[in-house]
DNA sequence: AGCACGCCGACT
DNA sequence: GTCGGCGTGCTC
């Protein structure tokens, strides 16, 4: 019987995929793969098919308007892989399909394209390498040998970063040692430059492909390599639904293309280690290679507990002491400060009202440079009031430091020092200053500088987060920050005994993962066992609220003793552009399980027009 | 998502 | 009576 029945799926969140009719004239263009115009729920929309059928079940189908592409750009690895995206991470087919395409193609715009000429066979079996480099110029000879050794077999490489800021260097890196012409994929990119290089990269045209997380979506042709740098970064999980992690596609796409894995970092994740110790011992196609590094640089611990800022400075004694040294020998100085603006708190010293932010409920920075109060959230932005709003009389004081504060107070203490400020917003690092006052977002910069003395100004803060990665990111702070000081690393801190300041201390790396680990499998969290949390957020809080125990009340109805369910619970930022929002919590040893009992318990909960509902695994 | 259908309150 | 508000269901 002929197959004339094509099975589409469309980037909504909607099960499918819907049954169409081929017309005839269609006929020998329609493929698995390709994108087609439909008529869906009286609108025309894009579509991808995704398979044939002789029969449907329906009686009146519509048919394929039209094929968009001369040849399907969806190959089978590609449905492949976007399946996996759909169920490991609570979309559906369609969207995933959406967000494995260029946004230019999201469109029923047509698409003309020539294939690659590809079918190269392996030559070696795929591997999996976590490249754990406590040396900063140990790892480039080491990726640039695999890389030469993929080109080689003709095989294709996507290299991916965690930051955009990051692409210009790693670029600069392969060019030098690569002789083929290399693409970068990134959003900042127009849409019809993105649209020229992803096609690049899909006629073959491109073999060394450089992107930002979205980037393991490359349509290469024969991959051979997927290079995860600064794997550790937050920055590969994406925090707009689908909430997928590229190093967990990276590793699903290794598996669908028979292409190696290569991780590189200083701090590799709890859950990348993890992965590598327990493979290590059932395949020797996992690998942790350590570049050991020949020095390292001091590290001083300051003991914050009995020192009063308001009295003196935020800055202690031994690090205006470290400065004062540093600065003597020419050296270079790197403060950071987890806060930008110049003050984080706003308050009228009679009533005690509190300059807020409307829409997310929390304290305006005031910013020095600009002259305004602005919200770290919603970016919201308003004058600094000459009087109490509130009272009409009290004068407003306001207090908290900021990167700002900080940089006026090191002006005022080292006035002779050319003094910087390097955050997200700057374009280029004062690289001529003796004194840089950052934030985090100095890591990204590491690799280029010369740094002798980097100080954390308020280490404290990295460990306040509800979050139970803070323990790593506070390490892997550390342990890039050390790599980047070339004398000394200085530490302020009120929690001398913290475990992860203690093996960065000891130079004991893998002392504290084995810490780390354990703590995860006594608490329950990743890598041992999984987290999805559904959020869900309206403008009414009570109604939200509501809507929550109601969702909890379901779930808890058939519950699988292997699934715990934590009560509906306002978030960290339980306010956010004025959207209440609350968080069930579950916990379980498999992630598909748990979405399985998601779907079921959301399937017949009603969508309210004034709320969101949102899934995240392993947030 | 986004549109139609339907079931209740205040209007010419 | 009926206009239109939003809650609910469906999309091949």
């Amino acid at each position: 019987m002929p197959l004339k029945i094509a099975q589409v799926v469309v980037g909504l969140p909607v099960e499918g995929p819907f049954d169409y009719s081929v017309p005839p004239a269609l006929m020998d263009k329609v493929a698995v793969g390709q994108r087609v115009c439909v008529l869906f729920n009286r609108r025309q929309r894009l579509g991808t098919i995704v398979g044939f059928k002789a029969k449907s079940f329906f009686k009146r189908l519509n048919p394929v308007l039209s094929c968009l592409d001369n040849l399907p750009v969806l190959d089978e690895k590609a449905l492949t892989l976007t399946k996996e995206l759909s169920a490991c991470y609570a979309c559906s087919w369609g969207e995933a399909i959406e967000t494995w395409l260029p946004p230019a193609l999201r469109t029923t715009r047509p698409l003309e394209w020539t294939p690659p000429v590809s079918g190269v066979k392996p030559e070696s079996p795929p591997a999996a390498i976590l490249l754990h480099d406590k040396s900063l110029d140990k790892r480039w000879p080491l990726i640039l040998d695999m890389i030469h050794k993929t080109l080689d077999a003709n095989r294709s490489v996507v290299f991916l970063v965690p930051e955009a800021a990051m692409v210009d260097f790693v670029v600069a890196h392969l060019a030098k040692a690569v002789s083929v012409p290399i693409v970068v994929l990134d959003k900042k990119a127009s849409a019809s430059k993105e649209l020229e290089s992803w096609l690049a990269v899909r006629e073959g045209k491109a073999r060394a492909i450089v992107g930002t997380r979205s980037a393991i979506f490359a349509p290469a042709a024969d991959l051979g390599l997927i290079i995860i740098y600064e794997e550790e970064n937050p920055a590969y999980k994406q925090e707009q639904t689908p909430h997928y992690d590229a190093r967990t596609l990276a590793r699903i796409r290794a598996g669908v293309e028979q292409c190696s894995v290569l991780y590189v970092s200083s701090a590799p994740s709890a859950e990348t280690w993890f992965h590598f110790l327990k493979e290590q011992t059932r395949k020797e196609k996992w690998q942790k290679i350590t570049c050991e590094a020949e020095r390292s640089s001091a590290i001083q611990i300051v003991d914050m507990t009995n020192y009063n800022p308001q009295r003196t400075s935020i800055l202690s004694f031994p690090l205006q002491n470290a400065i004062r040294d540093t600065l003597a020998q020419q050296g270079k100085v790197v403060l950071l400060m987890n806060r930008k603006g110049f003050t984080t708190r706003t308050h009228c010293q009679q009533c005690g009202f509190t300059v807020k932010c409307e829409r997310c409920n929390v304290n305006l920075t005031y910013l020095y440079s600009r002259k305004v109060m602005v919200c770290r959230h919603c970016n919201f932005k308003t004058e600094l009031p000459k009087i109490c709003p509130q009272c009409r009389g009290g004068y407003l004081r306001s207090s908290g430091t900021g990167t700002e504060k900080l940089e006026s107070e090191v002006a005022r203490l080292y006035p002779q020092a050319r003094v910087g400020r390097f955050d997200t917003n700057s374009k280029n690092f004062p690289r001529q200053a003796d004194i840089v006052i950052t934030t985090k977002a100095v890591l990204r910069e590491r690799e280029a500088l010369d740094t002798s003395l980097v100080a954390v100004i308020n280490f404290d803060a990295e460990l306040h987060h509800l979050d139970f990665r803070c323990g790593h990111h506070a390490f892997a702070l550390l342990v890039r920050l050390r790599q980047m000081a070339s004398q000394k690393l200085l530490v302020q801190t009120r929690m001398m005994d913290n475990y992860a300041l203690q093996s960065v201390r000891e130079n004991d790396l893998d002392g504290f993962y084995k810490k780390e680990l354990s703590l995860r499998k006594e608490l329950g969290f990743p890598p041992y066992r999984h987290l999805v949390s559904i959020g869900l957020r309206g403008v009414n809080e009570d109604f939200v609220f509501e809507q929550a125990k109601e969702l909890f009340a379901r779930l808890e109805k058939d519950h699988s003793p292997k699934v715990e369910i934590s009560d509906p619970h306002p978030d960290v930022n339980p306010k956010l552009r004025d959207k209440y929002r609350f968080t069930i919590l579950l916990k379980g040893p498999s992630v598909k399980r748990i979405l399985a009992f998601i779907k079921k318990a959301l399937k017949d909960f009603a969508k309210k027009r004034n709320m969101i509902v949102t899934i995240n695994v392993d947030p």
